[in-house]
DNA sequence: TCGTTTACGTTGTAAATACAACAGACTTGC
DNA sequence: GCAAGTCTGTTGTATTTACAACGTAAACGA
């Protein structure tokens, strides 16, 4: 439990709530850590979802593969990041992607129905945690809505030009790196790898970026 | 003050909100009503918003276009639904779309701040109006996704079969039409306008569907 | 009614992409 | 240290797309 409250402190969710708030909470929201080993579904699509959950330790995607193979990563997810919340909704349908691990990984559980109904209009963190709720859903909006203006450029080069920009304005500074390796920026990108690659090649040639790895600069 | 009631009882916003409930905090929310004649712009790209916006009568498009004059249509807002809810949260930038009225258009303004925070704690109504508010963004959410869904397959084929069965499957049956015009539904798939008409015609042809104008057949 | 505008389909060409296949560098596990 | 596997770049080809240009039919407005 004391284990549960340093991680949950620092997350977006109970931002503004104090330590021994959590404690008092965590006792009605029946939170439960569950582990999955790297390569392991957190969820499947089809599924029912009546929890939120959040990510205490590794790295997940959230991903769609289609009958081709074509894999299209939506979505990352790191250490204290919440995710599952968009099915949060009673009338929400099937969970309609899959969440991948792709680190070793531990994720805590929390019921749905308790954050958002039981003494919500009483309990002042309750109030709280539905507004940080929101607040963190709203971000998650803002977040698709950019990926949706790199996925509706034409061309790879395009795509990519629209990512890094974004990134180095994200991080600050025209260096920095990204969490992806290339098989997996394609599939976030929804590319081919090697076109992919290729086009990384040629901007570099052309004297645009340079690149190590994960790490990158704009020029 | 009437006409806004009438309107607004039949949102998602204020859904199990009774009409003198909603009288009672209209006088706190400051709701105003603006007009815009069809191509004039609600939002855009860059400005600075602080309230949440319900249509009351018209249609919008929500709106990138990019150097290339390339427009991707990110959503559409048909009347009663509400737009602007992602810049909600205090730490949220400047707008990243245009909305466009696509028709003779009214638009009612809510301030947020009045919405997440004044008296939320105490009154019933508010606190319903913040769920209603998260339900409501959760579905976008979804809807995003789904989209993202759409814009991730490689072909345009693959994105109309993506686009159309979806809509076969929410409008529930092979027989549907959409809310789009050639051009439009281009633009909301990202893809070039003839080429896209191109392969529908090549669908048809190969007995898949059937259309005529912006109603479709699934074969 | 007539001229204008808009929407839709069609075609050809240049450009971009997907796909497959392969080579080299690097990592990992034994 | 070595073998196996992974990651990245490279190339060639077939497929797909973007773009421009044009014809037609329907809708619209004076």
């Amino acid at each position: 439990m004391k284990e549960f409250i340093t991680i949950l402190k620092k997350t977006v969710l109970f931002s503004g709530v104090k330590e021994n708030e959590i404690e008092a909470m965590l006792s009605c929201l029946q939170a439960r850590k569950f582990s999955f080993k790297k390569g392991e579904f957190v969820l499947s699509q089809g599924q029912r979802l009546d929890n939120i959950l959040i990510l205490a330790k590794g790295k997940l995607h959230i991903q769609q593969d289609d009958y081709w193979g074509n894999r299209s990563i939506i979505n990352i997810v790191n250490p204290r990041e919440m995710f599952g919340e968009a099915y949060a909704a009673p009338e929400s349908g099937a969970v309609m992607n899959d969440v991948m691990a792709v680190e070793d990984s531990e994720v805590i559980f929390f019921d749905v129905k308790k954050i958002l109904t039981v003494c919500s209009s009483t309990c002042r963190f309750h109030t709280i945690v539905v507004q940080n709720l929101f607040y963190a859903i709203s971000e998650r909006n803002r977040r698709l809505v950019q990926k949706l203006g790199y996925m509706s450029k034409r061309t790879t080069r395009e795509k990519l030009i629209a990512y890094l920009s974004d990134q180095a304005k994200r991080q600050n500074g025209s260096s920095f790196s990204i969490p992806f390796n290339r098989q997996q920026l394609a599939d976030f990108l929804s590319v081919d790898r090697s076109a992919m690659s290729n086009e990384l090649c040629k901007m570099r040639n052309e004297g645009l970026i340079e690149f190590d790895k994960n790490h990158f600069t704009l020029l």
